[in-house]
DNA sequence: TCAAAAAGTTTGCCTGGGCATACATTGTCA
DNA sequence: TGACAATGTATGCCCAGGCAAACTTTTTGA
């Protein structure tokens, strides 16, 4: 099955093209782990969103998250009933969306990503604008270890300060 | 067309809900954006993998991108079609797929914000293999302001070693 | 109180990015 | 050289996440 894979991997990285890429698996599941990230994705932000929402305004209204998330409301109650079936809110029809126990633990997990993400940046010397607008991006795609050595850096420069 | 909403805010923000978010339209801009991102996302993820590949063994195959990315040819084909709509790649029946200038452009700068976003992680201590995993989900998020910043650091740490 | 505005829902549509399956082409080597 | 393995393509399907437009329910204020 590879014996002309093989072959040739031999006579190219041997030759003139030295082979200095991933392993192709390891590459793969490299890919298919941000492919996941991307679906919990958008769930996180609707989730920290809704509780931040409760939080500031006592409640959470679709047509508060519909303008925030800047989609129409149609979208946001596709997503409401999303989230419902995966058992992080609750909702009635025409009543303002409630976390559950679990959207609550999600929520207050991506929050606290978040913020860190944010101190970073701050910290690094990005300009408050930009800081708020990569964090948003960035504080899906990164592990736990990198949260935390994160959170190292931002202490230390504030304590610097 | 305000008035209902503007009472609404100056009551709650005035008693027991303090308004601490960000101006709605602000945040919406904020996920419009992110949005965006993501639609570019794995463009600049094929075509990035696309220069390396031509760079490490002399060409791009359709089969490599399939066992690299994760997913099955048909995929690949029909992405490499898209990429070649936007004038990224060209391609011939059959044949492997090369880059346009453009597609080259593209790649350039998405390998050396890689680059930078994974010396960076590196630079404040995460792990070899998470960094690798992290720098691939970052790297479409960071503007160029924070790339600086990080590039920055990298250097610093490094000539401090 | 009740009509109009606001909020929420439903329906039907589109696009992107997956998959499996079947088919076509190319390359290899017995 | 020709059969078979490897590679590439086409078709048809699915799901997620958008939208617009029409409709229903709730809220508001004259």
């Amino acid at each position: 099955m590879a014996t002309k894979q093989d072959k040739d991997l031999e006579h190219v990285t041997s030759s003139e093209h030295p082979d200095e890429m991933l392993a192709p698996d390891v590459h793969a599941r490299q890919h298919q782990h941000v492919r996941k990230a991307h679906e919990t994705e958008l769930v996180e932000d609707y989730v920290e969103l809704i509780a931040d929402l409760i939080d500031a305004k006592g409640e959470a209204r679709a047509v508060e998250l519909s303008q925030r998330m800047g989609v129409t409301q149609a979208t946001v109650g596709k997503m409401i009933r999303r989230l419902d079936e995966r058992g992080l809110v609750t909702s009635e029809p025409y009543r303002s969306i409630f976390l559950t126990d679990a959207g609550r633990r999600m929520a207050e997990d991506s929050r606290s990503r978040h913020i860190t993400v944010l101190r970073f940046l701050r910290a690094i010397g990005v300009s408050e604008t930009t800081a708020r607008q990569d964090a948003e991006g960035i504080e899906h795609h990164v592990s736990d270890e990198t949260v935390a050595a994160m959170r190292r850096l931002a202490e230390k420069s504030q304590a610097t300060d």
